[in-house]
DNA sequence: CATGAATGAGAGTTCATTCAT
DNA sequence: TATGAATGAACTCTCATTCAT
């Protein structure tokens, strides 16, 4: 019934609240120095009830990777059901979705980077793990099935779809993570938008015949 | 006198050893669940001793980066130093050079990437800040150069030396980072040589006219 | 609401029951000896918790001070409102005070004695670093305002009041510690009361014209 | 013979070198902040060299005492020696005396107040302990014997010289102590020579018929 | 559902002391 | 005698987590 439903949608709202609270956090202090305490006053909440909400800080900072990971998704289904021919204007629009992802959330999206091969990664629950890896997965098969019609018509390089998914993937991590390193040391002269536009351009060229 | 240098070469050895045993804690246990005591002990050392060669465990942890990024920069050289035209033999070195800096030690290398962009960045010794950034900076350079006279000539596209670089650097750390976030998830039907060729494979596309 | 003030009323309670556990960790082994573990289970806390009310263990240290020098402030005020000319009644009357202080707790006064003039006292709070400051010459002035009257007629020594309260109070803190010290060091056949009583006949007649 | 004497010396002066090296660390980092590396630094040693010539870190401190207490009590048989009737005279060579010692160095002249009552009083050789404890009693004996003779011609109050003894010494370490801790705290108005000079005058006065 | 005081294991770090050289 | 690297016990303090209210 509705009643059932409220409550579903009130917690559900509480989640947000706090991971958005965890986001704020997380970022101005890093994962280990961020803790249980500093979220929930960022959150006005009590530390206990945080637990009611999360099995523990590891699965908060993961459930937030959760959250940009479905927009991603989103995003490049979105990609791929309303962008046709041809296969340039896809590299374009995967583009645009890829900005979009960093735009919506820089900071966790740098957070899911580091979840990547950290020690995080081996507490959380299955369930958890299962819905990340899920996620990732769908997510690259969105973005090989961009590639698919253009490798099949010869106008992209004689490669697996999923394999050059996975170079466009790594080499969007890879500027966010060194554009934002370069600004944390200081060298803040470029920005990430010039550099990804230049990297999707090469990318372009380079897997085009 | 022979006595001092002697001392100095034991010294040297005692932090090596130590940073042996640090690089494997790290790597088995992650940043965070590694103490000082783990290392100690794999060092077979009293924890006291590692306070004798290291600030703190942030600067031990970062003292890690130094000698690949030290590594690093050496290959590179070597590559500008003995690789002549034409420009694609360039890239061919620098794919190997990449490599070998992968294979050097892979577990510092993504503990490195891992530094990059985190809170132990903010509480090491202005001193070993300067080091990691003039390193990482130098690396750049050398590897600008290696397509400074490709961009002259009109073989690569037309864009600064260093943005290309850029790119290369992010495109290398992300695909190291990513495959090894595939690997620990389980997906571990790829490996990273195979990835990386193609990388650079379309990397070298993407920047040739 | 009565619930607020209930909660307040406890945390003072516990604040005290640490207090007391700590002034007798204190004095069995001295301030250095003594580590928050063995007052946290004097206390039968947890040594977490001894933090959730007291900064640290300078902080906790000096916080034993306060409450004498509390103490102290208000037997004085007291003994001003209280005793009337002639002059005479009243150093007998402050020397009534300045005994009950002793008696008061013994342990923290010579604690509060040490604090003085130690590593402890700069590494404060300001805050309670004030706190001390003001207590102290609060009773200062107060134990001055005792020999005004008479300096003023007439009957004691033509000097300033504040500087007969200042040897006063050394004579007094003087007198604690050398009693103590013969104590400790095994001459224990005199005792303070009667060094006590002595000193102040000699102030006595010594200030008197 | 000679060579043994000239080693005797040496070792002497090594010890002295380390007590100045340990009184000006002690003076300003306090006995706990103080490490007996930083002790080893400034006196152009090595840490172990330290326990070559003082057992622990007690007694290092302890020895501090020492020597203070052994020019007390020289200039006291000094004073006894060459000062004669009317006792008004003697008070006054006795105040000079007092001062001197506080002047001779008023560091370690505190740290011996501080050590009165202090834990390390515990962990000291028997045979350190011993001597100190001997050169006490003799200093208060002296210092008793200067009022002796008032005392038994009636120009002083009738009380035990030794007790007047005890009552004067509490007083000059109160006025110490309490004249530093106003310097530390702030209050830095008052000097001590005024403080002892007006401390004596009432003395004198207190205890003259 | 929410609280927040309490927990207590465990971390990083220090430093008095030792001992092989 | 002097060294100083090494020790390792012990410290203070933190913080994720729990649970009585």
């Amino acid at each position: 019934m509705g009643i059932r439903e409220r409550k579903e949608r009130e917690r559900e709202r509480r989640r947000q609240q706090i991971m958005v609270a965890a986001k704020r956090v997380f970022a101005e202090k890093g994962f280990n120095k961020a803790t249980m305490e500093d979220i929930a006053k960022e959150a006005e909440l009590s530390p206990g009830t945080l637990y009611l909400y999360f099995k523990n800080k590891d699965e908060l900072y993961a459930s937030l990777s959760l959250r940009i990971l479905q927009y991603l998704l989103m995003r490049l289904e979105h990609v791929n059901r309303t962008t046709s021919e041809p296969s340039q204007n896809r590299i374009q629009a995967l583009k645009d979705a890829m900005y979009d992802v960093y735009e919506f959330d820089p900071l966790i999206l740098i957070n899911m980077f580091h979840l990547q091969s950290s020690d995080a990664l081996k507490n959380l629950t299955p369930n958890l793990l299962n819905e990340i890896q899920n996620l990732s997965r769908s997510s690259l098969e969105a973005m090989a099935k961009l590639f698919e019609s253009g490798v099949k018509e010869g106008v992209f390089i004689d490669k697996r779809p999923l394999a050059i998914a996975d170079i466009t993937w790594a080499m969007f991590s890879g500027v966010v993570l060194w554009e934002t390193s370069k600004k944390l040391i200081g060298n803040n002269d470029n920005d990430i938008r010039n550099t990804l536009e230049m990297a999707f351009e090469i990318l372009a060229r380079g897997i085009t015949k």
